[in-house]
DNA sequence: ATGATATTTCAGAATATTCCGAAATAAGGA
DNA sequence: TCCTTATTTCGGAATATTCTGAAATATCAT
């Protein structure tokens, strides 16, 4: 596919972005070079676009669909696959996200939790240390379980909390009683 | 340091986890060592128990330092620096979000925002791709807008907020009429 | 100043990651 | 089946990152 110079330079940043958060370049272009074409594409058209091999685009699709961001289809008349970006970012970020915690923060809440069960038998620990791995492990676990029930609200609704934003700190306490005081709060 | 069993497997763990989110493995070991020990502790008693170069430390003290999740302390009668962790997690994770979104998000906001005053001037692109960069741009600013806005609430607030977690939705349009329906709404 | 101690810098070694290209595998059509 | 085309696997080359150890710099006390 001919890249534009507009297009060329999203994808470069994107790559240099992706990076950054733990992708690998090629990866993070394939997913920027797919969602800008808005049509789906070949491997190989995409290797010749981002001047890869070939082979790299097999390794890089995979992992983009072990994200699950980009999906497969096939076109009548065309053996190869060819693949298409999510173009909806909230879902994207989702899946993301998703994958994320899966592999990242669940792992380490249970390297935490198995931290605190051998603690117990650990006679060289102070009572304060292992005091402070719970207090990580809690925060760990406060976080994702907060996550867990956001995420599954509809699209819709998390977009109207976000748009919201600090708004919704102050509909926080609904039950109690309604002062008439309409103060700042914060100080 | 003496480190007992617990805490070691802890600061393996932790470095682990760090390198999946861009630090580097002796960068979070370091955190997580000053973590569980509790007290300040010189670069020198860190290079020893982690079993890292002096220099390593020093480096790496410096990137604890640029995200803001250690302080330099000192003690009388000892000429050497000593560092202490942030213990606050809420506090920790607000400096790193704060940190990361300086330095990763503004700037992609910032490129993609050339890229879409660019694009009026490159001929080559189409209007939906542009309309894709838009979109993007778009998400990434709602996001960050939200940050920004959701930062600066008092932390207490803020646990609140997510110890409601998805209840909050319920509180999100609270001008609507009252509906009985209960339904569960998502599929 | 001089010496003792603390810290940082930096070149290059050690290590880890990414990437290519050749070979293997898979799948379709004659 | 055999040929053609598509895709994946994988050893090792290319590249990037991390880490060390030595040297340079800084700080303090005498």
């Amino acid at each position: 596919m001919e890249l534009s110079p507009v297009m060329e330079s999203f994808i470069l940043h994107w790559g240099e972005m992706g990076s950054r958060w733990g992708l690998n370049r090629t990866v993070a272009q394939i997913y920027a070079l797919l969602y800008v074409a808005g049509r789906p594409l070949p491997a190989d058209e995409i290797a010749d676009t981002l001047k890869v091999a070939r082979s790299n685009v097999s390794t890089s699709i995979r992992e983009l669909q072990s994200w699950g961001v980009i999906a497969r289809t096939h076109e009548i008349g065309d053996r190869r696959d060819h693949f298409a970006a999510e173009t909806d970012l909230w879902a994207a970020a989702a899946r993301v996200a998703d994958a994320r915690k899966r592999r990242e923060i669940d792992p380490t809440l249970a390297a935490l939790a198995r931290c605190l069960s051998d603690a117990r038998t650990d006679d060289a620990i102070g009572k304060d240390a292992v005091a402070r791995i719970r207090a990580m492990h809690d925060f760990l676990e406060t976080a994702s379980g907060w996550y867990d029930e956001i995420r599954d609200l509809p699209q819709t609704k998390l977009e109207t909390l976000m748009k919201m934003g600090a708004k919704v700190a102050r509909l926080e306490a609904p039950a109690k009683k309604p002062k008439k005081k309409k103060g700042k709060g914060k100080g």
